[in-house]
DNA sequence: AAAAAGCGGTGATTTTGATCACCGTTTTTC
DNA sequence: GAAAAACGGTGATCAAAATCACCGCTTTTT
């Protein structure tokens, strides 16, 4: 089984030197979580650095009674949670949690720290998955304050129905609502008018996007 | 000049080698920027590492023909506009431009790269900067999300007159309208309201702060 | 099979903020 | 000092989305 959790490491950093991978099966440890689970609570003190090895987790604001989606982490993409509590003991600001059965291991904070030093490619990794994060966050606070639901919602979707690489999306609309940080009425109202639009259609307990080519992406 | 600019860099960086000093030193190039000016633009590519020795620079996004504030670059603080496009040619996602004269320093992505391993501190000085834009730019998208514009400007307002540490604060409607990504009718009755509620009392050109000790902050 | 919980639809109403239109004052510019 | 530009105030209207209220249909639980 550790042996299995290993190799998920060497999918997630392919370049990772042989040293740097023999110390990081030497001190990480594994979890486990099963979808729609916490893994880090907004507030929380971290003293280790997660990793998405399998899975992807949804990281998402949590302010005043309101709760949204910033952006997810997928394992193949990003693997870097965040590391802003590595230098400084700070609270994150976030919470993350699972959107499927997802791998997550740690790495202890000190020990990440003297690989950063140590290992100018992990550096490099962190950076750069840190810097996606950036990158994703800028488009969702873009997205939130430049267009409306509509156009929210259907790239919403288009982006769930692409990684799930198929047509169907398998979400209730107050799951949406959720992550778009709106109420379930709008959403069901919403899905209607795209309905209307001819751009989706609603079977039971799911949405299936029609015609998605024709669509313009923000 | 070159050489009070220098002194700048260590005012910056406290804890540089001298070494890296040193090369700095030997491949920075110094542009001086008068107010509200553009320093970098929304889909430029840069083959270079802006930093803020002094003053201040305000980034924001451009979208749609809509425009807002994400977070500010002050000198003493962070210095580290980006490095989004350090390691990957990508075109840079918002724009930046001086708040009051400012003046950057600019090093080559090829050194920053260079030093980025050589130096594990000033790749710690990097992570540390980045680190801050993104919880900057996370407490805006929250702001933005769970906020009205009245608790919005009245927040802006209060960073302002904390940062010129005065309750004066000497701008214009229209320019909080941009800012706060509104237009300037609703900066103007909200200012009223606020007004009435004696939060705040408005002079020529300029907006005075009262009582600010008893504002809840976010 | 009955009860409970979750899901989705829809009308009515309200709130917030955006937009339009217009006007008077202040400041700059030439 | 006159013209132009920038600034600020305010009424009227509109649109998007939030909220409330209610209802019927599934699915799950017991």
């Amino acid at each position: 089984m550790t042996n299995e959790n290993h190799a998920y490491i060497k999918d997630c950093f392919p370049v990772l030197e042989e040293r740097l991978f023999e110390e990081i099966k030497s001190c990480c440890t594994y979890h486990e979580f099963a979808s729609s689970t916490y893994v880090v609570k907004q507030g929380a003190y971290l003293n280790f650095l997660p990793v998405v090895l399998k899975g992807q987790i949804k990281m998402f604001a949590e302010e005043e009674d309101v709760q949204f989606l910033l952006y997810y982490i997928n394992s193949g993409e990003s693997c870097i949670l965040s590391f802003n509590h590595l230098f400084d003991p700070k609270p994150i600001q976030f919470s993350a949690i699972t959107e499927e059965d997802t791998l997550v291991m740690t790495l202890p904070v000190n020990k990440v720290k003297e690989w950063f030093i140590k290992y100018p490619t992990f550096a490099r990794i962190l950076i750069n998955d840190y810097q996606r994060n950036f990158e994703d966050l800028l488009r969702t606070t873009k997205e939130i304050v430049c267009y409306g639901i509509e156009e929210r919602l259907l790239n919403y979707l288009m982006a769930k129905g692409k990684r799930a690489d198929s047509n169907m999306v398998h979400l209730s609309h107050s799951k949406i609502a959720m992550d778009l940080g709106t109420s379930r009425e709008v959403i069901s109202r919403t899905t209607k008018k795209l309905e209307k639009k001819g751009i989706l259609s609603q079977h039971k307990r799911c949405i299936e996007l029609l015609d998605t080519e024709s669509i313009t992406k923000i």
